[in-house]
DNA sequence: CTCTTGACGCCGG
DNA sequence: TCCGGCGCCAAGA
């Protein structure tokens, strides 16, 4: 199975979209549920072709976002349920977290 | 080809 | 807990 950059964004995208709501992954674990070990890779792919898919569900290790992406996504975690913490600053990533392989 | 730039992550202080 | 520094790796200039 040959892969091109293409398939690698197809891979994120379809991964992130399994996400269920009220959970999350980090940029990381993105990268390691799909064997390889670029988190920055991940994240370039999110920020130039995450339109359509839960990118809110796709955090940094500490369950953070940048400032402006976090004032948005906060309305979806309130939707969804997703734990907080830090007085709602981070998600709480110990409660949140979402294992790929359990499904 | 070299240098800079990130929606990252780990390690000290 | 909160910075700052450094490593990482592909894309663009």
């Amino acid at each position: 199975m040959i892969e091109g950059p293409e398939d690698r964004v197809e891979q994120v995208l379809g991964l992130v979209e399994d996400i269920p709501p009220g959970r999350v992954l980090s940029y990381g674990d993105v990268a390691s549920a799909l064997g390889w070990r670029g988190a920055r890779f991940v994240g370039r792919i999110m920020a130039h072709g995450a339109e359509g898919v839960p990118w809110w569900r796709v955090v940094r290790i500490d369950g953070t976002l940048p400032a402006p992406l976090w004032t948005r996504a906060v309305a979806h975690y309130d939707d969804e349920d997703t734990p907080l913490a830090a007085g709602g600053r981070r998600v709480d990533m110990r409660r949140a977290r979402w294992d790929p392989r359990a499904g």
